[in-house]
DNA sequence: CTGATAAAACTAACTTTGTTAGCGACGGCT
DNA sequence: AGCCGTCGCTAACAAAGTTAGTTTTATCAG
C-alpha cells in the first residue's frame, strides 16, 4: 500500500482505541491485532507510533488518568473540594472497570498525576494538617478509592444471600440488610465507599485542631 | 521417558512453585514452560494436573487467601480481633506485591474466603452494628486494605523528596515530612493505613451506640 | 521543480507462550 | 499374567508480540 495520502494513525487514537477496546472487551481482548482492526490497519502499523504494548499500556493508563478532574482541590471550602475530588477519582475507575487492573501497578511518572498530588497534600495543608499529617491522609484516601474501584467485596457475592443461609447466616444477614438499603450490589459497594470517605473527612477535621 | 516410579508433580506442588516465581520474577515470569523448568520437568507434563494457565492462577490465588488467618475475628475483644484481622490480612498481600494484581480481579468462591466474610461480618455484629451497617464498614475495610496492598501511593515516588520541589512543593513537603517520622516509604504505607485503620474502628464504634 | 530523506502503510516471518495429540513405561487391580 | 489408567515425554499447532524489508508518498533543501 505505501504510504498514505493522510497517515490513518496517531499515538493518540491508537490509545483511545485501545481504551475502547479494553472497556468493551476487557484487558484480555487487548491484542495488536485486534486493536489494529479496530482500526483499519494491520498490526505491524501500529509500531510506527507505538513502541512496544507496554507503552500502549502506559498511554492508556495515561488517559484515564487525564479524566480525574483535579479541579474540586481548589475549592475554599476544602471538605466539600476533597469530597467532590474523591468522588470523581473514584468514578473514573468505575466508568473503566477493565482499566484498573492495567492502572493498578503502574509509576506515577506523568506530571498530571504529580500535580494531582501536589493540589491534594495542598488542599490538606489548608484544611490545617501539617506535611507529614497530610502525607498520611492522602495515602488513606488512595488506597480507599483504589480499593474500592478494584470492587473486590460484592463482586465476589454471586448467589442470592439466601444461598448462602444456611453455611454463613452473617454474610446472609448482611446482603439481605444492605438490598433492603437499595441499589443492589453497587448500593452496597457506594456505602462502603461514602462510609470511609465521610469517616477520612472526620479525621482530617480532628486531627486538624 | 513413560510413568515414573513416583509421581513427580501435584496440584498443589505445581501451584507452590508458581507461587514462588510469581514472588520471584512477577506475574509476567510465571510461564508454563517456566513453571515446569522449576518443577525438573516439561511444561506439557503439567496439563496432566492442571486444566489451564486460568485455572493455576486460581489456585495460586487459593494459596495466598488461606495464608489468611482470620482466628483474631473471633477474640471476644472485637477492636482488637479487628485491627489484627485487617493488619493480618494486609501482611499476606505485603508478603506476595506481585500476586495481587493477580487476585484482585478474582471471584471469591472458594469456602474459606465466604467463612473469612461470615466470620468478620459476625463480629462487627457482635460490635454493636446492624447487617446493613456491617456490610458497609466490612466493604470499607475491604477497600483500606486492598488499596494499601496495592500500594501505588509511595510506589509512585521514585526520586528523592528535593527534586519534586521546585514543580511541586506541597508533595516535597509532605514526603520530607513523612520521612522525618522514619520507616522510609513503606513507613508511609503503614502510617497511612493504621491512620484508616484506626478511623475505621472509632467509626464502628460510634455507629454502634 | 527536482531529488534525497523520512514517514507510514504493507507483507512476511520469527519468537514466545498456551495448549493439544499421541507415544511409551510403569503401578495396580482382576 | 494381562489390562488399564497414570503420568511424563516429544512434536506440533495457534495466537500474539515484534522485527525486517518493501513500497508509496509527504516534506524540504537547493
Amino acid at each position: 500500500m505505501g504510504r498514505p495520502i493522510r497517515a490513518l494513525l496517531t499515538r493518540e487514537r491508537i490509545a483511545i482505541a485501545a481504551l475502547q477496546v479494553v472497556d468493551e472487551e476487557g484487558a484480555g481482548g487487548l491484542t495488536m491485532r485486534a486493536l489494529a482492526e479496530r482500526l483499519g490497519v494491520k498490526a505491524a502499523s501500529l509500531y510506527n507510533h507505538v513502541p512496544s504494548k507496554d507503552a500502549l499500556v502506559d498511554a492508556v493508563s495515561g488517559l484515564v488518568n487525564d479524566e480525574i478532574d483535579h479541579a474540586p482541590l481548589g475549592d475554599p471550602d476544602w471538605r466539600a473540594g476533597l469530597a467532590a475530588y474523591a468522588r470523581g477519582y473514584r468514578a473514573v475507575f468505575l466508568r473503566h472497570p477493565n482499566a484498573v487492573a492495567l492502572l493498578a501497578r503502574r509509576r506515577v511518572e506523568a506530571d498530571s498525576a504529580l500535580r494531582g498530588y501536589d493540589a491534594l497534600l495542598a488542599l490538606l495543608g489548608r484544611a490545617g494538617l501539617g506535611p507529614a499529617d497530610a502525607a498520611e491522609v492522602a495515602a488513606a484516601l488512595d488506597y480507599l478509592v483504589l480499593g474500592s474501584a478494584m470492587e473486590t467485596f460484592t463482586a465476589g457475592f454471586t448467589r442470592e444471600p439466601a444461598e448462602y443461609r444456611p453455611q454463613y447466616p452473617a454474610l446472609a444477614d448482611a446482603l439481605d440488610g444492605s438490598f433492603a438499603r437499595g441499589g443492589g450490589a453497587t448500593g452496597l459497594d457506594d456505602r462502603g465507599f461514602e462510609f470511609g470517605l465521610g469517616l477520612l473527612l472526620d479525621g482530617v477535621e480532628r486531627r486538624a485542631r
